[in-house]
DNA sequence: CTCGTTATGGACTATACAGTCTTGAATGAG
DNA sequence: CTCATTCAAGACTGTATAGTCCATAACGAG
């Protein structure tokens, strides 16, 4: 997963994968059936553990919008300060292969469908608390935010600028509120 | 650029290039240099078209919130009938290439900035008549979009869903109203 | 028309790659 | 201890690729 994290699925050589899971060649395609296999395998698990930290960063007990807005701003700190740009892998696998591979489109989508579900049950709690307007579309809002922390993501990678960034969330995190 | 646009670097190869340009190999590398080259040309080319046709867009003689609204729309359009789920030249490159090329990376971030900055101009037109509240910050607006615009062709490309991309513009254009 | 210059085609080279296969080493049952 | 079975290592194969180079064709100056 980091493998294709960092490089992508064509940049990613199977020395490469064979160096990050210790395993040889053999081994590897007995384990797991080939390169997309495995690639798939990698995105499965990265979007369960996305689904997991994103999960339990809105289940701190305080506002939603503010639990989404300390999320956000780590997710800032981590594109400023991380080590490689890599940017998020559901989104960089969409951008590669998604026109040509409909198969790994289709489980990039199903991530993404997880996260968004994920903002749209702690909107849904905010807005039983009145935290959120009771007019507002949860549906539409979770999708946005999914789309908006792509967006916020892929510019984070062609230009780290935290000013810039903060810039986006703080107009992104505006639309809570209405 | 329709090569490198629709397959991306790595995948685009130079018979690919040989193909789309008409040329042979060798005189492909007498005119540009080299497969990286032809990148950086087609990056440039891409970008001062999209300038011109946001410009176009936003310049038309109805409220500016109006025509972001009509240019978003249009998108959308494009990515839901568009013949092949190609998204955004720049944030294709960005995803693939920007952790790994810093030229490259610097490149897309100057052609995002001159979109950035139509799409700030149009707004202070706007805000200049009255259609953006005089407090808005015309800069954090105009990133927000060019963010949320990337945001939404990803997206788009792992899913294209008329209804979904919708939801999403709805919310981002209701960021202009304050 | 002639000859020097430039441009072009496409063969060629060296490399990198995904996937397979043989060989040998563990492992475990009897 | 023996032998059959499983597993892994890494050598190997065929293909695709980026970039180079040489022979030839177009062209233009004189």
């Amino acid at each position: 997963m980091q493998a294709f994290w960092a490089k992508g699925f064509k940049a990613t050589s199977l020395d490469d994968l064979c160096e990050a899971t210790g395993l040889s060649r053999s081994s590897l395609y007995a384990a797991f059936g080939g390169k997309r296999a495995l690639l798939h395998r990698s995105l499965e698990r990265y979007g369960e553990q996305g689904v997991i930290r994103i999960a339990s960063a809105l289940a701190r007990p305080v506002p939603v919008r503010e639990a989404i807005a300390t999320f956000v701003s780590d997710l800032i700190d981590s594109i400023v300060a991380g080590p490689g740009r890599r940017g998020c892998f559901l989104g960089n696998s969409a951008a590669e292969l998604a026109s040509r591979d409909r198969t790994t489109a289709a489980r990039v989508q199903r991530s993404l469908k997880r996260v968004e579900a994920t903002f749209r049950e702690a909107l849904a709690r905010g807005q039983a608390r009145g935290e959120i307007p009771a007019t507002a579309d949860l549906d539409s809002l979770a999708r946005f935010l999914v789309a908006s922390i792509q967006g916020l993501r892929l510019v984070g990678k062609a230009n780290p600028d935290r000013a810039a960034l903060n810039d986006i969330a703080d107009v992104m995190l505006r639309c809570l509120d209405r």
